[in-house]
DNA sequence: CTCCCCCATAGGCAGATCCTATCGGCCAGT
DNA sequence: ACTGGCCGATAGGATCTGCCTATGGGGGAG
């Protein structure tokens, strides 16, 4: 059975007449004129096979069956004004669950500094964190499953936005007492670097120059690549807020920075389609203002 | 707030494109085309002043506060499907209170008979019983505080149907030691009446010709009539089945047959406007049926 | 690089809705 | 008994909405 035909405001109509009992003062509270009100009222009564008025001379008359259809009737209409108030009442931006995915290597030392202002500056906002690869993130947006994700690679997908967040230096990361030179020597094979699907692994490889190792030792992740250059398996670079979370290990691994422009630009990246793209822009906005802080605070 | 530009099926076509989280299809679910189903959503989606769907490229998503205004959507599509198929289910006749009125010196003798058929007949109908004058039921028929009314008087009002039900006969009732002369003579005063108001009284005045008496002395109901003719008062006319129901009193009082035409037409009223008018007709007709029987079954 | 998928847009048509004007029935005051 | 007023129904014409087919344009896959 479908509702074709059933019109919400011909059920106005009807509880207008239900209320006035008169189809000319019901016709103008409903603002149309007597006979446009009577026949919208006729035909619903036949859309419903319901004689819900008896129209006696002088007065008008509701039939038993019309009032359970009244009751019904009442009650659907006021759902849909129900519906309309709540559709329309401005919400807070972002509100709802927000999923938002980063890089491994960004993610657990990035959003520690976001979190709490984001949370501030969009109250309703409940953050759902998630931690992927470069690849998966773009997946997840595409697929609706992520909202937002913060990468470092550019990515050339039309359908995402992508709004810079903040450049992320790199430091050399070795033995205090070793000290290696950059850039590296011609395959310079006490590079170390994370395993294959790491962004960061290719923008290493990139910073090397030409002299780029071949990467035949690598890291799971960050942690373990920081243990490796402390048990003397050579060095590596590190981003800054990941150096400024991990920290050195006294006589095993320090950090030297390294010529400004070594390093990453951060970007947050989002659907083109979404409908909350100024809220999105915003956030990004917040972004940008809250990362260079942390970045100056790791002392590099 | 109106809910002008707000339908139901623009609801139905949010549901199947939410359901299959595609256009094309849910407009052939729908049974109309991908553009009309489209400009419909947009049109919908303007007027709730929500982006429900986010049209992301190769897929269909539904933003956070689309999923809310969706559940509701849903809810109240559901309603919709509930009222009209509510409406459409056929009912029993005169299903719900059935308010019958009829006058005093009928109802408590006739009602009796005809309450049992009645609710084998129309199963789901409720009686009301209520007993009054004959202006005071058809005020009530015409205010539709009654649904139909039994009663004696020819009524001209237009706005009113009339079916007949029965003739009922008069009997003369008196004491058994004095046979009064019918019609009586002029001016007798052995005759007594109900009090105004009553159309049994008109009728018997009428019935008494040209000899009618001043009505000076006068009962208010049909049991008072009965004791004053069993004190020696007089005699009167009763109604048969009044006479059947009150039955003679032993050595006071008894009930003789008139010549036959002496009597009331018993008749059913209804408001010519009640939609019902088919049933009313069948109720009328089964009062017919079920009215003669109990008259013969008096005895008389 | 091209074909296909998918949603959006454009233009024309048909039905629905509304308006004003009028009718017909009932009622009340003269 | 007559007549003016009230009220809902009907008639006819204007307008608007919703739907159709055809087409556009962006993105994805072979």
């Amino acid at each position: 059975m479908s509702l074709a035909g059933l019109s919400l405001r011909d059920l106005e109509y009807l509880l207008a007449v239900a209320e006035a009992r008169h189809f000319g003062r019901a016709a103008t509270r409903c603002g149309v004129s007597q006979p446009a009100l009577s026949a919208q009222v006729r035909k619903l009564e036949a859309l419903l096979g319901v004689t819900v008025f008896e129209r006696a001379p002088g007065r008008v008359l509701v039939t038993p069956k019309g009032e359970a259809v009244l009751a019904r009737a009442a009650r659907l209409v006021a759902e849909a004004r129900a519906l309309l108030q709540f559709a329309r009442q401005e919400e807070a931006p972002l509100a709802g669950p927000f999923r938002l995915g980063a890089i491994p290597t960004l993610g657990p030392y990035l959003l520690p500094h976001l979190l709490r202002p984001m949370r501030e500056a969009f109250p309703a906002m409940r953050p759902v964190l998630s931690e992927a690869q470069t690849a998966q993130l773009v997946e997840g947006l595409r697929s609706g499953a992520l909202d937002v994700a913060l990468c470092c690679t550019d990515v050339e997908d039309p359908t995402l936005t992508t709004s810079p967040v903040f450049f992320e230096p790199f430091l050399l990361m070795h033995p205090p007492d070793e000290m290696p030179a950059w850039p590296p020597q011609a395959d310079a094979e006490e590079i170390m670097l994370l395993q294959e699907g790491h962004c960061l692994r290719d923008q290493v490889l990139a910073a090397c120059g030409p002299a780029a190792p071949q990467g035949l030792r690598h890291a799971t992740g960050l942690e373990m690549l920081r243990h490796m250059v402390a048990s003397g398996e050579g060095c590596s670079l590190m981003p800054a807020l990941a150096a400024a979370a991990l920290g050195p290990i006294e006589g095993l691994v320090t950090y030297t920075p390294l010529e400004a422009g070594i390093g990453r630009e951060v970007v947050m990246l989002a659907r083109g389609s979404d409908p909350r793209g100024p809220a999105l822009a915003r956030l990004a906005q917040l972004m940008r203002q809250l990362a260079p802080p942390p970045a100056r605070a790791i002392g590099v």
